[in-house]
DNA sequence: CTCCATGTTCTCTG
DNA sequence: ACAGAGAACATGGA
């Protein structure tokens, strides 16, 4: 479940490996992947491009190629890998660039819900999918007032900072930890929330993704990076998986419920509803 | 066999 | 028209 932290893993990890590489050919297994242009177009717009940097929003990845920017969405289990030019297709291999190098660069996905967007520069940030995608709570650019502005519904707390067009980033493992942090209950009607809780709200946010960054993200599951390099922020995680534990701050039992139609893990003491602090 | 998990978008409801 | 809830997507594992 890649969020923020293990997107940006997969971009400095995977960067070093296609710089400056040219692309020679495009091979798509699973073409409901590509979902602008249609599939020929953009095979042929992008063959004979080189990859000139990779970026980062949210959860988006933006590759560079030449004046292009493909736009990759890893949903919940997409992941990149290099592999030598005539390696044989691998199970849940859905797209392969064939690199100047001998390298082919290799999309896996075994829930399919991945996408890939190609874009030219003057509709990247005008048109879907990045057109309503809020700021990072670890930007420079973050608005805490537009943030706060945002969080005026009535949603669950926890509803509203998993919505990319509030707050980006931020997926179901990382919620919760930010609400434990923040001591906030998840079920919290946003608009409840005073001016100082929401400013600890995008504190933790901000601390903890950081932190899960530095710590090249969290690996639970089958989730692994690029290259199936583990992070090791899952050593850092406070309740999200933990029900049935011991709360680190006040030692009671961790629960879990379901808020936002997303499993949410939290401690009832620490994160009491209507509590103002 | 059934149910659950997951992020986002689409569709339905009030 | 609006916000919010729920379904749909795909597939492996419990």
């Amino acid at each position: 479940m890649p969020e923020l932290p293990e997107v940006e893993t997969v971009r400095r990890s995977l960067f070093p490996l296609i710089k400056n590489r040219t692309i020679e050919n495009v091979i798509v297994y699973f073409p409901r992947m590509i979902k602008e242009p249609d599939v020929e177009t953009f095979k042929r717009r992008v063959r004979g491009q080189t990859f000139k940097a990779i970026e980062r929003l949210g959860k988006h990845l933006l590759f560079k190629v030449g004046d292009l920017t493909m736009i990759v969405h890893l949903r919940m289990e997409g992941k990149f890998m290099i592999k030598a030019i005539d390696a044989p297709k691998d199970k849940h291999e859905h797209l392969r660039f064939n690199l100047s190098d001998g390298q082919a660069l290799c999309y896996y996905d075994v829930r399919k819900f991945g996408t890939l967007h190609l874009k030219e520069a003057n509709t990247l940030y005008t048109t879907k999918p990045l057109r309503h995608v809020a700021h990072e709570p670890i930007s420079e650019a973050f608005d805490f007032n537009a943030f706060a502005e945002k969080l005026k519904s009535d949603r669950p707390v926890k509803a509203a900072i998993l919505d990319q067009k509030v707050i980006s980033g931020i997926g179901n493992i990382y919620a919760d930890e930010i609400l434990f942090c923040a001591s906030i209950h998840p079920d919290t009607p946003a608009r409840e929330l005073s001016r100082a809780r929401i400013k600890k709200l995008a504190e933790c946010a901000k601390t903890i993704l950081n932190k899960a960054v530095e710590s090249g993200g969290t690996t639970i599951r089958t989730y692994k990076n690029a290259l199936g390099v583990d992070g090791m922020f899952q050593l850092h995680l406070n309740v999200h998986m933990r029900e049935g534990e011991a709360c680190k701050k006040c030692g009671r039992t961790l629960k879990k419920k379901k808020t936002a139609g997303r499993g949410t893990y939290f401690c009832p003491t620490c994160q009491k509803k209507g509590r103002k602090t």
